[in-house]
RNA sequence: GGGCGGUUAGCUCAGCGGUUAGAGCGCCUCGUUUACACCGAGGAUGUCGCAGGUUCGAAUCCUGCACCGCCCA
């Protein structure tokens, strides 16, 4: 197994060393084989590790589009899910991360479309079976394509199980929840107004129409009133009505006023001529019209207008659609029959200009709602279709959020959700489209339906019993949505009582991007609740949406989305993805540029590097292929508790954070403990007990197991993050007796009380401030850093035992030579006017150049003056809470204790340094 | 029109009731101590958008306003 991450086997001297700097393309593809090879993804697994007395997690992957690659935002979600499964899965739970691809029929019949196109042909010149024959072809050649950058990124998907939203468990899926909620009338077939779409010649939904501020003209015309006597229109009386979208007056079937519209009061009632077809229509009065709006009085147009349409409803009108698939004129439109809708437009006002019926032309900006796809400009057309009743699928899944059983994350999507939920109306679920599930329903010439769960469908009319052959299957298909939003159990094989569906579902969390609140999660809460009687996942996670160095939505079209598989192969999988997470938090945006990438290459490299020394400084005495030994605690010296100490203040923080996930406060808190602890401090600290020769070789021992001991915590935690790196360094270290070969599966680490001391934490902590100030010092009176200096200490008790303990390891990090300690403070103080002046804690010293010239005297007092007032300043906000009697009588105890510890200690503090100053 | 979010160091962002507000990058001064220059040491930089309020205490909670962005109508 070790020639496995063998780095870079010309570089180093033999197979056992990792190359100088960490190179992740030469390693991240055999460790992802590795993990396939032992087979753990798969929680039932040989290599699976899985408790199964404890609960399972599950994550069912949102599915990409069969239609494209990926982008960073998959990058970011697979991360995102991954880690929450790589936790899981270390913790010993069965974690299951299900992949899955979705047909996204109207995107892919879109593509499809134009690449048809550039072969002379199309949906019309195939057939309806040739060209899903086309889409079954291009669908096989993306997904290839898709399920090879999941593995670029680390995901851990569980490739047994992949799911695909056209394949044939699916369809039994759709087909059975279909026939439950027309049984239990929640699918029904009716005549509505839907958008349509020309471009894409189908049916969408109320989302995937977007409003957009469109300039166009408000045109105010005349519709002559009738003449009741003679049956013709009045030339000399009339009723002016404004529109935006004159074509459609071919479908009118009325002309509306508010009824406290004094204006027309006299005219409510009558009737009036519709222009160029003749139709006498009356005249209402509706509350909803806008007496501010245009003339005040507007035309009808119940079956291409919504508010018209809730209008004709109110008032009983005919419906006239005078538009077909194409938005052409059709056979009502008279003598405009055939034309373009524009077109169409153009001829009917110069026509009615020609009459003298055109009165105005006024510049207008309205909303136009354009299809998501096509953009084209969508139409509310009559047509007979297929809904699902929402209002009660809806109820239930508010119940669920308001009850908890299910949690949104970031919690202010809730007020979004709840005020969708509420609003939602009943959802259109036919498509005028060919890729995707059949609707499986059969009409018989008496108009009865049968609706079949059948595969081969039914038998026969199951009203009249007619034979299946005198039955006509409906045409359409279901929105991708539909299939979608059954996809955390279909995707386990219900209907079928499945093993997997008993012990995966419900699902723990779902991730997706905040953007399909409405089209993914909300229709799974509501098929879920309802077809399996539990919400289908506990929490549902959202997260932001990752865009350019300049804020600007990533896309293709605009030229600055970034492959994520190029981002890799720079900078490796394990730094993209920790920039990915590093500096997030749930459902906000983030940018992501290259100083993101490269400092998180650079924390890999810092990572690999530190793992780089810790093997190669394995003392003599331990044998190269040793069993992991636990540090013993007698060899153990305070430096070595303190490496343990953090590490396990580390486990804590992890923990904490991944429970509550915050994956960004997580990826810092490891960023942090590792560089500016356990490289900075514990490997600084360590370094001299190891090189030296005359300690016992148990202590040194000691030490090594010591950073080996924090190192394999810091992998084990940082494993979910930053899977390859962790895996390939872990692999080199020595291993407990009962640990697994792979860290994938390796036991998440516990907070053991017994590794935190606190005590021996402090006192090092202390030490180190020395340091820090006799660095400090040195650097700012100008000494050359070469140059050793003897620094003459003052260590109060009881921190003498580890001070000389640690001292040496002091010595070298604060180029001190020697550390004389002094057990009088005095004779510390008495030689101060000599040397540089440091103050940590209780720890006075004094650093004692060769020569102290001028300048340096007076940069030295500069420095200790800066201290001192900013102490004092302290002091005096410290003192001023302190005289307020309403902080001491109700702030906590603990606060007001705190705040009185913190005075004395500044007190303590400014009085030292007037001394020094004096 | 309604809702949500943002406004914190030069830049990108964490923090969201309690000592001295943090990180990365950038900037300044040093540095080839055998893990790492994808590095090390030290340093500078913030009336936490504005105005009120609540509180012993506010970047953090409330109200209003301004600007930016998103969602819904």
């Amino acid at each position: 197994m070790a020639d496995r991450t063998n780095p870079n086997p010309g570089e180093a001297g033999n197979a056992g060393e990792l190359a100088r700097a960490y190179r992740p393309s030469e390693i991240e593809g055999a460790i992802f084989q590795s993990w396939l090879d032992a087979d753990v993804f798969n929680p039932d697994g040989k290599g699976s590790r899985a408790d199964w007395a404890k609960p399972a997690f599950t994550i069912i992957q949102p599915p990409p589009n069969v239609t494209g690659s990926l982008h960073l935002g998959h990058a970011q979600r697979s991360t995102v899910e991954d880690l929450m499964t790589r936790h899981a899965r270390m913790q010993g739970r069965p974690a299951l991360f299900l992949p899955g691809l979705d047909h996204a029929s109207i995107a892919a019949q879109y593509v499809l479309d134009k690449l048809l196109a550039k072969k002379g042909e199309s949906r019309a010149s195939l057939g309806r079976e040739k060209y899903l024959e086309e889409m079954w072809k291009f669908v096989e050649s993306t997904r290839a394509t898709i399920l090879s950058q999941q593995r670029r990124v680390g995901a851990s998907l569980d490739m047994t199980r992949l799911r695909f939203t056209m394949d044939s468990v699916s369809a039994a899926a759709v087909r059975e929840a279909f026939l439950r909620l027309y049984r239990e009338g929640l699918a029904y077939r009716t005549e509505a107004l839907i958008h349509w779409c020309p471009g894409c010649r189908t049916s969408v939904s109320d989302l995937e129409v977007i409003p957009t501020e469109t300039n166009g003209s408000l045109w105010t015309m005349r519709y002559h009133l009738l003449d009741e006597s003679t049956g013709k229109p009045d030339p000399d009386a009339w009723i002016s009505v404004a529109t935006t979208r004159p074509e459609t007056l071919l479908g009118d079937t009325a002309v509306a006023v508010n009824p406290e519209d004094p204006r027309y009061s006299a005219v409510i009632g009558r009737r009036c001529v519709v222009p160029f077809v003749d139709r006498a229509v009356p005249i209402i009065a509706d509350g909803v019209v806008d007496r501010a709006f245009g003339t005040g009085a507007v035309k009808i147009t119940p079956a291409h207008d919504n508010d018209d349409y809730e209008t004709g409803k109110r008032h009983d009108l005919p419906m006239i659609t005078v538009l077909d698939d194409t938005a052409r004129i059709n056979d009502q439109g008279g003598k405009f029959a055939g034309l373009d809708r524009y077109e169409a437009r153009r001829q009917i006002v110069e026509k009615l200009q020609a009459r003298g019926d055109l009165e105005s032309i006024t510049p207008h900006v309205s909303l136009i709602g354009h299809c998501q796809r096509s953009d084209d400009v969508v139409e509310p057309r009559l047509k007979t279709q297929w809904f699902v009743k929402v209002a009660p699928l809806a109820e239930a899944a508010l119940d669920a959020t308001r009850s908890g059983k299910t949690q949104i994350l970031p919690e202010r999507f809730v007020k979004v959700w709840e005020h969708w939920m509420t609003e939602m109306r009943d959802w259109n679920v036919s498509r005028q489209l060919w890729w995707g599930h059949r609707i499986p329903a059969w009409y018989c010439p008496d108009g009865h339906t049968t609706v079949s769960a059948d595969p081969s469908g039914p038998k026969a009319c199951e009203v009249c019993s007619r034979p299946v052959s005198e039955l006509r299957q409906d045409e359409d298909i279901f929105d991708t949505w539909f299939s979608s939003g059954l996809w955390p159990f279909s995707t386990l094989g219900w209907p079928e009582k499945t093993r997997d569906f008993e012990r995966f579902y419900p699902g723990s969390v779902m991730e997706t991007a905040y953007d399909i609140i409405f089209f993914w999660v909300a229709r799974m809460m509501m098929l879920g609740i309802h077809l399996t009687g539990m919400p289908p996942f506990h929490t549902v996670y959202l997260s932001g949406l990752i865009r350019d160095p300049y804020g600007q939505k990533m896309s293709k079209t605009k030229g600055n989305s970034v492959d994520p598989l190029e981002t890799i192969d720079e900078v490796g999988a394990d730094a993209l993805r920790f920039a990915l997470v590093n500096g997030t938090a749930p459902g906000n945006d983030a940018r992501l540029g290259t100083e993101k990438l490269e400092n998180a290459r650079n924390f890999a490299n810092k990572l690999w590097n530190v793992a780089r020394f810790v093997l190669g400084a394995r003392p003599a005495s331990i044998a190269p292929d040793a069993t992991r030994e636990l540090p013993k605690r007698a060899d153990a010296g305070p430096a070595e508790r303190w490496i343990l100490s953090r590490a396990a203040a580390a486990v804590e923080a992890v923990d904490r954070e991944m429970a509550g996930y915050a994956f960004g406060d997580a990826s810092q808190s490891l960023y942090e403990a590792i560089w500016n602890e356990y490289c900075d401090w514990g490997v600084e600290l360590a370094k001299i007990r190891l090189n030296d020769e005359g300690l016992p070789p148990a202590a040194r021992e000691a030490t090594w197991w010591t950073l080996v001991d924090a190192l394999d915590t810091y992998l084990r935690l940082l494993h979910p993050i930053m899977p390859f790196i962790t895996e390939a360094i872990w692999d080199r270290l020595p291993h407990l007796a009962a640990d697994p070969d792979l860290l994938i599966v390796a036991d998440w680490p516990s907070s053991g009380a017994d590794a935190a001391d606190k005590a021996a934490e402090g006192e090092v902590a202390l030490l180190i401030e020395l340091v820090r100030a006799v660095r400090n010092a040195r650097a700012e009176a100008r000494i050359e850093p070469a140059t050793w200096l003897p620094v003459d200490v003052f260590v109060p008790e009881p921190l003498g035992a580890t001070f000389e303990v640690v001292a040496p390891a002091l010595e070298r990090l604060s180029r001190a030579k020697p550390f004389r300690r002094h057990l009088d403070i005095d004779a510390i103080r008495a030689g101060a006017s000599g040397g540089l002046s440091v103050i940590a804690g209780d720890i006075e010293a004094v650093v004692k150049p060769a020569v102290k010239d001028e300048d340096q005297e007076g940069r030295d007092r500069a420095r200790l003056e800066r201290d001192l007032a900013e102490a004092r300043g302290q002091l005096d906000a410290t003192r001023s809470r302190l005289t307020n009697e309403a902080f001491t009588a109700k702030a906590p105890p603990a606060v007001v204790n705190g705040v009185r510890t913190r005075a004395a200690e500044l007190e303590d503090l400014v009085a030292r340094l007037e001394r020094l100053l004096a």
